[in-house]
RNA sequence: GGAGCAGGCGGGAUGAUCGCGGGCCCCUUACCGGGCCGGAGGAAAGUCCGAGCUCCACAGGGCAGGAUGGUCGCUAACGGCGACCGGGGGUGAAGGUAAGAGCUCACCAGUUCCCCGGGUGACCGGGGAAGCUCGGCAAACCCCAUCCGGAGCAAGACCACAUAGGGGAGCGUUCGAGGGCUGCCCGCCCGAGCUCCCGGGUAGGUUGCUAGAGACGGCGGGCAACCGCCGUCCCAGAGUAAUGAUCAUCGCCCCCCGGAGGGUGACCGAGGGGGGGAACAAAACUCGGCUUACAGCCUGCUCCGACA
RNA sequence: GGUCCCAUCGUCUAGCGGUUAGGACGCUGGCCUCUCACGCCGGAAACCAGGGUUCGAUUCCCUGUGGGACCA
């Protein structure tokens, strides 16, 4: 798992996560899913791009489809969140990350989670 | 101890670290940064009713349509709530008791009408007459009574940006097109270019946006729903959508190990150790209800069992 | 967030209180043919779930579930 949170400080900045950091309009969602690059894993769809921001930027989507309450699908957003906050320096400077729930996760701990993304992000995040 | 009914509480408490959305203050051109304050529910849910609020110029009459259906009260209002009563009329096939059937008579039940008494009222109690069969269903239909203008915060207001008005159709300027007032008719109003359809563009920001039929406490009135007076307090306001994560300690519940001890016995079991779990579900303009979902705990009442 | 629809054989649908729940395509058994197709005869197969009203509900009324449409 990520370095433990609180243990020692973060190598660049601290663990934050703001809202200029967050994909947030429907016409950046739309451009992503139009040119991003995907990778797929039993629960997660994971799609990357470029940006010129400078920023690492976070975007979420869980459907009704997935979580049909609005605790359920709270939860997943929020284990998302938690990830990329704890790991977010390990990941690509500039880029926009796009997470998109495929089925049910909301039963899992927040390690079981990360080392999901961990699996499926091998081989584009730092050590 | 168990079951049922009614009511209440309800993601346990404290601390540490990291983090999120809001308000105020400080610093700053601004970004950034810092400090303080507070940050989900009884159902926030389903959207089944009723309001406030906003827009439709005013919010008219009749018909149609919809809703409700015992009475009296409570309430801003309701299809809700409380108390009381024992539930409007009509529309399709059958009163009962004594014999196998029919008829007649008697009795009972029911129906209609009249009289007396009680109650604000629904209605109840008593007496009498007629008559020979009338049943139930306010969630099918008709009648009767009462209520209802339409939309909805994506309402609505303001500021930006963009297309520059493309294609087609209709009709008309004091004889009025077209539109609005849910549908139709009447009536009213706006009214000179308007409207409709297809196609195209933008779907950003500010506001509405949280102090309210508000919460808590006390006193008084009322069988109760609820109301009056006084005092104190300020308690979420997002917009891909804020409450989370990790750790520690202490409680609660369940399972396993263990077994002090109790009992003739089946068995019941304290301290201790290990592991697990804690429902239903999350504001989106705001309230009052209804309905549905829900582990555990507490209180009251009733019933069953204290034994195999 | 709000407003409003729909649910019937495997699929598309008819059905407005008493039906044997009808039809089309598909499936299936047989006939026809040398065989297949077409055609003909027959068969299986459904009212989303749970309550309620009614003498009787697919139909009426509540509640729930699952789909779908619209809004500035």
């Amino acid at each position: 798992m990520s370095p433990a949170a609180g243990k020692s400080p973060a190598p660049e900045g601290r663990y934050t996560l703001g809202k200029h950091e967050r994909i947030r309009r429907r016409s950046e969602f739309s451009a992503l899913f139009k040119s991003g690059k995907r990778i797929y894993s039993e629960y997660l769809t994971v799609i990357l791009c470029k940006n010129t921001s400078g920023v690492r930027r976070l975007g979420l989507v869980v459907g009704k489809r997935v979580g049909k309450t609005a605790v359920r699908r709270n939860r997943m957003k929020r284990l998302l969140r938690e990830f990329f906050r704890l790991n977010k320096h390990r990941l690509p400077a500039s880029q926009d990350i796009l997470i998109v729930a495929r089925k049910d996760f909301s039963f899992m701990k927040c390690q079981d989670l990360c080392r999901e993304l961990e699996k499926v992000l091998a081989g584009r995040m730092k050590a």
